[in-house]
Formats: C-alpha cells, sequence, structure tokens
DNA sequence: AGAGGCGCTTGATATAAATCAAGGTGCGCC
DNA sequence: GGCGCACCTTGATTTATATCAAGCGCCTCT
C-alpha cells in the first residue's frame, strides 16, 4: 500500500526522521510501505530474517516472546507515533520478538537497508538514532530492575503511575489493552492483578470502573511503588 | 593517571575505537585518564552526572541498582576489553546504576563530550556504537525473557552455558566472582543457587571444585535452560 | 432466545523461592 | 594460636505467586 499525506506528515512528525530534510526523506520513502494489519494479525515472527523497522500510524502492536511451553510474555506494546524493531538492523540477522497487532493497526514498515545507507552520510540522524536506542535501554534497564527487585503489586503501581498522564483531572488510567495483555507486560497471571486491584481498591487507593482506573492518592501509590 | 603504550594497544583492539585513524584516536586519548581501583572501591554513583564512559584494561566492574531495601541487583559484570556506560552520553544526564570494582581494577575513562564531537563527523564510527549499543539490547532482551519465562534453575543453566568457553575440554567454566554476586546477577538468592548447583550435582550433571563447575551433559543441561 | 466463548474475578490449593537459622571452612590479623 | 569475619551450605519454615477450578457478565452467532 502507498503512502498517503498524513500519513507521512506523521511519519515525519517523530522525533527520529524529523532530522531529515525533503530529499533524504523522499528517500526513505520510496521503499517504504504502509501495512494494514487485521486485529491478532502477524507483522513478523522471532527469527524472522530482519529486513524493515517500524512505525506506528494507528492502533497498538504487541512485540513478545514465546516460552516452549507455549506461555507468553509482552515485551512492549508500541502506540502510535512509536517506532519499534529499529534497534535490530544494526544486527542483522532475525528479529528477536515476534510482533502482533492487538487491535487493528496501521503501520510504515522502512526499509534497513536503504536507512543503513542514509545514516552512512548522515551523522545527525545517526546521533538521533542513538539517543533513541539510549531511552530504550533505560527503558529496559528499568525493567529489569522492577522484575528483580519490586513485588507484583508494586509493577502494578508502577505501571499504573507511568501511564497516567499528567494533565487529567482526577488523575485516571484508561487501560488500552485487555487485562491479561497488562499482566504478562508485568510478568505476573492474571488473577494476580486482578487480585492485586482488588486489593487497591479495598484499600481505597483506587477505584476501577470498566477499564479506567481512578488513582485516589497519588502520593500513597508512588511511597509503595 | 596517563596511558601506557600497552593499554593503548589493549584499548585499539577493542571493536568500538578500532575503527578510527591515528590522529581522530589521539583525540580522544587527550582527554582520557587510566582510573585504578581498589576492590569494592566506587567509580560512580547511580544518579551521578554522566561525564564519561569507560572500558575496562584488568579487573571485574560490577554494574547495579539497590532497592530502597538495601537490597542490590547487579545488572552487569563487565570483564577486561569491555566498554560500559558507553550508551548513557546520548540521553546526557545522569547513570542509571551503580559502578563498583569487584577486585582491583584499571579502566580508562573517555570523555563524553570529545567522544561525541568525533562521533558528529565520523557515521562510520556512529555504526559501530549503535551496532555495540544494539547487541547489548539483545541481551537485555534475553534477560527480560530469561527473568519472565524461566525458572531459577534454568537461570542457572543458562548463565553456566553461556559462560562456558567453547574451546575447553572437559567443558567447565570458571566462576570468577563469588557466588553471592552471581546469585543477584541471575535475579536469586545466594540460598537457591546454591541448592540449584547440589541438584544438578545430585544429578551427576555438573561436578563442582571450588569455583570450577564441569559440565559433564552439556545436551543435557541445554534441553533443561 | 439459547449456546458458546472470552475476559475477568474470586476461592482453594500447590509450589518455588525467600527468609530465618545454624554450622562449616578458610583466611587475615592481633 | 585463636579470634573474627566472609563466604558458602544445608535444614526448617514462611510467603508470594502460580495453578486449578468455578462462576459471572457480556458479546456474537446461529
Amino acid at each position: 500500500m502507498n503512502i498517503s499525506l498524513l500519513d507521512k506528515q506523521q511519519l515525519k512528525s517523530g522525533y527520529l526522521l524529523a532530522a531529515l530534510g525533503e530529499p533524504e526523506f523522499d528517500a526513505v520513502l520510496e521503499r517504504s510501505t504502509v501495512r494494514a494489519l487485521a486485529q491478532g494479525e502477524r507483522l513478523f515472527d522471532q527469527g524472522d530474517p530482519c529486513t524493515h523497522f517500524f512505525f506506528v500510524l494507528s492502533g497498538i502492536i504487541k512485540l513478545c516472546r514465546v516460552a516452549p511451553s507455549g506461555e507468553e510474555k509482552v515485551m512492549d506494546l508500541v502506540r502510535q507515533g512509536y517506532y519499534f524493531a529499529e534497534a535490530v538492523m544494526f544486527m542483522g540477522g532475525h528479529y528477536p520478538v515476534h510482533a502482533r497487532a492487538l487491535e487493528a493497526a496501521r503501520v510504515v514498515a522502512l526499509d534497513n537497508q536503504r536507512f543503513l545507507e542514509l545514516l552512512r552520510g548522515n551523522s545527525d540522524l545517526c546521533l538521533r538514532m542513538m539517543s533513541t536506542m539510549s531511552r530504550r535501554m533505560h527503558g529496559m534497564i528499568n525493567e529489569i530492575d522492577h522484575l528483580t527487585l519490586h513485588s507484583g503489586a508494586q509493577r502494578v503501581i508502577g505501571y499504573l503511575l507511568e501511564q497516567l498522564p499528567d494533565d487529567v483531572a482526577p488523575p485516571s488510567v484508561r487501560l488500552l489493552v485487555p487485562k491479561h495483555v497488562i499482566a504478562s507486560r508485568l510478568g505476573i497471571q492474571p488473577e494476580t492483578l486482578s487480585r492485586v486491584l482488588a486489593r487497591l481498591r479495598g484499600e481505597h487507593l483506587i477505584d476501577v470502573h470498566d477499564d479506567t482506573i481512578v488513582l485516589n492518592d497519588v502520593e500513597a501509590l508512588r511511597r509503595l511503588s
């Protein structure tokens, strides 16, 4: 599928490509395509040869690993306006995770070869790329920290605080994905997530209405996380 | 402390700087210093302003986080010939972990500002840097995977196999750091590590002599990991 | 309308790993 | 020498979380 003007604008507004001039930007687009994915559709599997990286135009992409047992760990949930798999191109080879559309989604697939050519001659773009990668690494360090040094309940609270937009009153979070996906993201079972939320509700720290969670005492929650 | 010729050679043989020509390499060295650290000595703390990244000439550097409770999680153990904290410079700000010398160590401290200048004009160096960062990210993905999808015993086995040099017979691993450090690295308690090793010993899958572990059945261990 | 399926919750039970506790070994140091 | 101190091991107990199981509300499809 070809790329509409609107898509182009969205793509260019992302941090990574904002550094590019018109001719370079067009050069990237030349070999880029838009992929529309149905709910649950596969974008790539772990181990697939890595040829492209991606930008999310709409919808949510789930990046996950699956254990031999079939159990699945959600590594990341990528939303509109974010990139993913951009770091893989530097090791070539294969995608280290599976990518699935959690809901109907549209992504831009950017050609690795073409982009590497561009990087070779544009160290400003390189620095942006490295900044993006660095940010991602910090996120992973925090994730490892949380998985090892914090309890399940603490990770849940941390997730809620992380998702909290800083402009809403009362402070509240919309869960945009099914709870069992969030549980996997946090490395706990759905039952455990349910119980943690029930406990927090019992302590009047939060209120739950469908997929909206109101944080009644952000300070107290912050102390607990 | 100044940099000896031998140190220079070691530094230059690392992947990252191997791309540099003589004048550029000298430019990097100009603002670099060698730091000798005693056992247990602090190199930097989490939150310290990030001004340098490092290369290990000798000894072992421990990168860790510590929980409010005081409990410590070893994020990485950096050996001779490897870099660390090189990705932090792109986000500026602060070190995300503590760095300590596990044993007496010598490191080269490379000035971030100077290195960034160099990167700005050298996209070949940029690509090497990105490759290094990409490799590190893959390691972190695997770490998160292991922490969530594998049991303590499986992580221990995975660690042993990872450390296994591929040229020794019989297949064996020298633990170069105290066992409680490895336990923290794996996200388990020292007692648990001890028990796992005892169990594997009981099943004749490994033999333990002091800090050397002989893997009697690599294939079987690989199946278990 | 009824059947089936999915997502979620709640309860009962099981289990891996942490914690608590004690003892052993080796080592530096007074 | 012998005392204190890491480091490690092993046993007993506790605890957080997973697992198993059942039930509910909601949606879709026939």
